[in-house]
DNA sequence: GACAGATTCGAACCATGGTTCGAAAGTCGA
DNA sequence: TCGACTTTCGAACCATGGTTCGAATCTGTC
């Protein structure tokens, strides 16, 4: 039932953006009424919490998975790309994980961003070990980790369920044009 | 004054978010009363509109501006990046011209919509007739100017003004990065 | 059927915050 | 100084929407 409900409630958010959806709306979607939301959530930002912890969660899990695995940084960027993507499009809760952080308060948001910031870190580790390997161009780690999750995140802004791409075909194309930028 | 108005209200937005700020904050901000704020302005959105439809503005000139001139693919598009950076970090209502699109009514939201998608189209021409010439590796070039425009755009989440890098730093490094992904 | 607990909901509560109102204060030429 | 206009603001208004409350309904067990 809670899985139920975050699933609408993502939905909602991605379309809509957190603070422009009304509990109302949430309990239409998860076809519910909207007291009944305080039975299974303390409140509206716990929703948009557990939302992203989930999706986070689920990103992080890929970075780890890839990391015992022997493979080139080009490979591993590739995939961790992928992964991410599917999960902000394909699935309905990655959307809000990312953008919507400030909505938070003070101490949910401080351990989602703790977590995201694991999940950067993760993805830094991977650009600044191929720069350091010599299988990256050498660079600031940070700044170009940034500019790749950047164009990752922003795809929710563009990007409509059902049109002309499909998820895997992003990705495909993202993969590409940002690992060929760390070419040597 | 209404210009003192804009800057101090597109400073409020860009930390709190325009949803999150209240009119009697921007009106602290702009050192005036919450009420004669709606002297200069229809309303909230209206507020947010003018930021927004400067900024757009403003990156659409320098587009039309690049486009007269005899320039290389590759250095349009890092002047347009460095363009794109400058008016989003260093001036203040640059940055919710481009995050907060939706918070607008549909009046206002469709206009500001045309004019950025006008400057979208104008970055898109740049990176598709370097495809066509062969200046930069054949793709979809739509995907790649989004891709591009996504990473310029997320700056404003995690940038923060007297950090540890400038601004000009900052757009140094993505141009890098990102023109390199387009070398054949 | 009756009881306990879980689940659901309509209706009302209430804080937040955008907005309006009427009047006070400033500006300026005559 | 006078009046007309502009600019400013405190206070109140009011819609929105998150939240609470008490009761009704459902579920399963004895």
């Amino acid at each position: 039932m809670r899985g139920a409900i975050l699933r609408a409630a993502a939905g909602v958010f991605r379309e809509r953006g957190f603070a422009e959806t009304g509990m109302r709306e949430i309990a239409a979607a998860a076809d519910l009424s909207a007291a009944n939301l305080y039975y299974y959530f303390k409140n509206k930002a716990d929703i948009l919490y557990f939302c992203q912890d989930h999706s986070v969660g689920r990103m992080l899990e890929t970075t780890t998975a890839l990391a015992r695995r022997r493979l080139t940084p080009a490979v591993r960027l590739r995939r961790v790309i992928a992964a991410h993507l599917v999960c902000m499009l394909d699935e309905l809760d990655g959307a809000a994980a990312h953008t919507e952080i400030d909505a938070l308060p003070p101490p949910l948001r401080k351990r989602i961003v703790a977590k995201r910031d694991r999940y950067e870190r993760a993805v830094r580790r991977i650009v600044a070990d191929g720069m350091r390997s010599g299988a990256f161009r050498k660079g600031d780690p940070t700044l170009t980790t940034r500019a790749i999750l950047g164009a990752l995140n922003w795809t929710t802004r563009w990007y409509r369920p059902g049109g002309r791409l499909a998820p895997r075909a992003v990705a495909d194309a993202f993969a590409d044009y940002l690992v060929r930028g760390l070419h040597p």
